[in-house]
DNA sequence: TCAATAGTGTCTTTAAGACAATATATA
DNA sequence: TATATATTGTCTTAAAGACACTATTGA
């Protein structure tokens, strides 16, 4: 099994976290988190991609989803593989605790990958973007609590496109995915007008019937 | 591996197409199309997912996609297993083709499933009625060549409601995913104007950024 | 010509986008 | 009060839906 890991990034944007490869082959190598799933002991593949997070990137409780599984003679110079591959999403905060040693690229400007790790991301990348737009899910990449205004910057990053402002407050708040948080975010000292806090509705990914 | 092959049925619609046990656990069951994949000859996962289609169901070029990997202790009551399903489309008049003695259900009555077969054919119909709207997926139910009316009619089977007529027009038009065939359909006798014949301009699923 | 479905045109309704106006913190 | 962003309101534009109208075939 692989696990693709994204974060925000506060600056640049979406970004991928990688381990690297400690033994042959590929050995030192930028690689997605995999292992081998343990059908003893793990409930189930989505089970195992949450242990490897664990083990191999130090993060519990992260957002995982499975991807789609990966086969073919080619993939490990080994031989003939399977990889049933996963993405997760974890808030750019939350890297303080974890393992020390991750790598942490711009999606735009990853270094050649372990395997076909390559192609792994690219298609985690592919399904993030084009599910973004009708779910929840660009929201896993922030703290349980964020601003209208963090919300809609994650949705472009991970949709690589400019929203309208009025639009998507408008949306987001006739779909009721979001309730409010009695806060706001003073945080950020600065001459400005604090903005309201929100939490997901839902703690599991939801799908709307239209776009952000 | 397991497939799950769908069809359109003349009057009652969306159906799925299920071959039957042969051995215990679950002897005389109906089944999706299932088997091992071969890691030396399959030259991927999707190969494996035509092969078994061909062996088990006597069908040979049926559009398959991937849907998602089932995996944990109590899907096989000999124990922990892993299974990467598929769903596969037909259009109806190939079933002449196909192996004797294949049961068609029509998929809001279908039988108990073999394994937990009934859990992988609701993920297919999830995903067939999620990705219909904003693809080509459900016109390769059809044959090669299909009027309006008929594209029309498997959207709104697949899709479970009823669509603008003129809207979908407007819309497959203005998206260019069809050309036309420099014929009419004349065959169902009666009294009535023949409908244009298309075709899919792409062999291939398209994905759209829009709605139909 | 009639029946029956195919296909077009246009008006109405609804959703999305643009953008000005107002609100609210702190220095 | 000035500054900088947050938030709301409203006008414009574009897309979707409703539905009447025209087209085309064989009986």
């Amino acid at each position: 099994m692989d696990v693709a890991l994204f974060t925000l990034l506060p600056e640049e944007g979406l970004a991928i976290v990688l381990g690297t490869r400690d033994r042959d082959p590929f050995a030192g190598r930028p690689a997605l988190f995999g292992g081998f799933l343990r059908p003893g002991s793990d409930g189930s593949a989505t089970d195992a991609a949450h242990r490897l997070l664990a083990e191999k990137a130090g993060l519990a409780d992260v957002f995982v989803e499975q991807l789609m599984t990966f086969s073919g003679p080619d993939r490990d110079p080994r031989g003939w593989s399977v990889s049933i591959a996963y993405y997760a999403l974890v808030p750019f905060g939350r890297l303080a605790e974890a393992r020390p040693g991750l790598a942490v690229w711009p999606v735009g400007r990853m270094p050649p990958l372990a395997f076909d790790h390559d192609r792994i991301a690219a298609a985690a990348l592919a399904r993030l973007g084009g599910k973004a737009s009708y779910s929840t899910l660009p929201a896993f990449l922030l703290p349980k609590t964020f601003t209208l205004p963090e919300l809609k910057a994650v949705y472009e990053a991970v949709l690589g496109t400019a929203l309208n402002d009025s639009a998507f407050r408008r949306k987001v708040m006739e779909m009721r995915i979001l309730e409010e948080v009695p806060e706001k975010r003073g945080a950020t000292a600065g001459v400005r007008r604090p903005a309201q806090l929100w939490r997901l509705a839902a703690d599991r990914l939801v799908e709307f019937d239209r776009t952000v």
